[in-house]
RNA sequence: GGCGGUAUAGCCAAGUGGUAAGGCAGAGGUCUGCAAAACCUUCAUCACCGGUUCAAAUCCGGUUACCGCCUCCA
């Protein structure tokens, strides 16, 4: 039985969905006026490996995960760069969409975007004003956050115990306008020459926290399975969607909260952030790095663990990424040359390690553990590849259950020699091997120093020689 | 001030009462003409103090250190 934590409740629970067979979750994605940072990576990797798993145990997944697409930083940075707010959010989505699928994060199954949901966020908040939630002020309208009596469940905050402005990012022109500093905007006026759309209230623009109440709600329903996102939106973003659509609607907004640990970077540990201005961009990254260790690297921390970004554990990644790689070819290479039939004791081992997978997996997303079972099919994979005889069946059931497990992590295998020159490569490889032949190793070896020089790897084994990209 | 998280070998990290998984790096070995790949062997008493217990990394109390949230943030 699968067990989350559930930030609402600080425990474990069993997940139980809606609707049997099916998971509705949605994601808080990025604000789109720049590219995303290892931070948004790591929650989107998290998430996306969640998602894996749960299509790996046979549930349809309806994923959605939002883009915000107006907000004070995007007018910043479409003034600094003479340009419009929806240029740069077109910009930075596509920039979104490319960072992601080069760590094989599968899109959503929609992506929408706040400017294009402006008539239902409207319609909600004049629901909110309709039952005394909210109020207009000067243009703006407000969220009467005392008057929502569950305020600060999520986070465990009384209200009465928050520090008004202890992250210094309060403005207070802003807050004069409100009724209570602890309100919140649903909606802000617009400011002359700032993008805005009509309302009744005026031009102006929905406020941050509730483009998600109204686009999770319109494409999973008023009440769905998961809601995620980084720790950092516990409070007061989450806090605030919560408020927003349970007074809307009456009924439970999501049953399970899951909330994804940080990147922190550098010796000191600290929180990266677009605003302390410690960040890196997956762009710049994968110019240096391989976007499948990134991905692997990410994958198999704990989603709720922070993750150190450092050069060693990433090159600690990157080896044990290339010893499945490599379990996977020493599969493959054996297909060649294996026998009719299977090995019942081995797959009796790798059924069992394919339930040990589960096990770990179940609790809670233990990936750590669920990562270790795959090493272990390595493992068993590797041993099995040596033997003299093989059976065909046997090697196929390692490497497709070998590809299923890795795939959760978002790990592809494909075929590791595809694009070489294959048949000038031969030419060489029989070249050295009449050397050898000849006991001319001095000449073996040039050849292959010369192939290693090109990236071509040879690997002389029992079945003959092979050779790989580097 | 309120709320929350973390502390296990050089590094990553599992482990919630029964005597420390796994991986990386290191060392030794097997295989190989030499390599590569793979396999085998080897490497810790769990931040500190006190308590409970036949038995604690695991429970209780306390201490210390680091990190985060308190309306910018994944």
């Amino acid at each position: 039985m699968l067990q989350v934590f559930n930030t609402l409740t600080r425990k474990k629970e069993a997940f139980k969905p809606i609707t049997p067979g099916v998971v509705k979750m949605y994601v808080c994605g990025p604000t789109v006026y720049n590219y995303i940072h290892i931070g948004n990576a790591r929650s989107a990797i998290a998430f996306d490996t969640i998602r894996r798993y749960f299509e790996y145990l046979g549930y349809q997944v309806d994923y959605v995960s939002n883009f915000t697409d107006v907000d004070d930083k995007l007018i910043k940075r479409a003034a600094e760069d003479h340009t419009t707010v929806p240029k740069v959010a077109d910009r930075f989505i596509k920039a979104f969409m490319a960072d992601t699928a080069a760590v094989n994060i599968e899109p959503a199954t929609a992506h929408p975007r706040a400017s294009e949901n402006i008539p239902e966020i409207i319609a909600f908040v004049q629901a909110l004003i309709a039952k005394g939630y909210a109020y207009e002020s000067a243009g703006d309208v407000y969220y009467h956050t005392r008057k929502f009596k569950n305020y600060g469940q999520l986070s465990d905050q009384r209200i009465d115990d928050l520090e008004v402005g202890a992250s210094q990012h309060t403005d207070d022109e802003e807050t004069a306008r409100k009724e209570d500093p602890i309100d919140f905007a649903l909606w802000k006026a617009a400011k002359p020459g700032e993008i805005s759309w009509d309302s009744p209230w005026g031009a102006g623009r929905p406020g941050w926290h509730i483009e998600c109440s109204v686009m999770s709600t319109k494409y999973l329903g008023d009440t769905f399975d998961i809601h995620g996102g980084g720790q950092d939106l516990e409070f007061p973003h989450h806090e605030n969607e919560i408020a927003q659509s349970e007074a809307k609607t009456g009924q439970t907004f999501a049953h399970y909260w899951l909330h994804n640990g940080f990147v922190t970077v550098g010796d000191d540990n600290e929180k990266m952030s677009k605003s302390l201005g410690n960040f890196v961009t997956v762009h710049d990254i994968i110019k240096t790095v391989d976007p499948q260790v990134l991905r692997f690297f990410m994958a198999t921390t704990q989603y709720r663990r922070p993750i150190q970004y450092t050069q060693g554990n990433l090159d600690e990644a990157a080896n044990n990424l290339s010893k499945l790689q490599n379990a996977y070819r020493n599969l493959d290479y054996r297909l060649a040359d294996a026998q009719d039939g299977a090995d019942a004791e081995v797959l009796q081992q790798l059924q069992a390690l394919k339930g040990a997978f589960v096990t770990a997996m179940n609790d809670d997303f233990n990936v750590q553990n669920g990562v270790t079972a795959v090493y272990e099919l390595a493992k068993l994979a590797n041993v099995y590849a040596a033997q003299t005889t093989v059976h065909r069946q046997t090697v196929a059931k390692l490497q497709a259950t070998l590809s299923e497990l890795a795939g959760v992590f978002g790990v592809a295998f494909d075929n590791p020699d595809e694009g070489l020159a294959d048949a000038d490569i031969q030419t060489l490889i029989d070249e050295r091997q009449a050397a050898r032949k000849a006991k001319d190793f001095a000449k073996a070896d040039q050849i292959r120093d010369d192939l290693k020089a090109q990236g071509i790897i040879l690997e002389d084994t029992p079945q003959g020689v092979r050779f790989r990209k580097e």
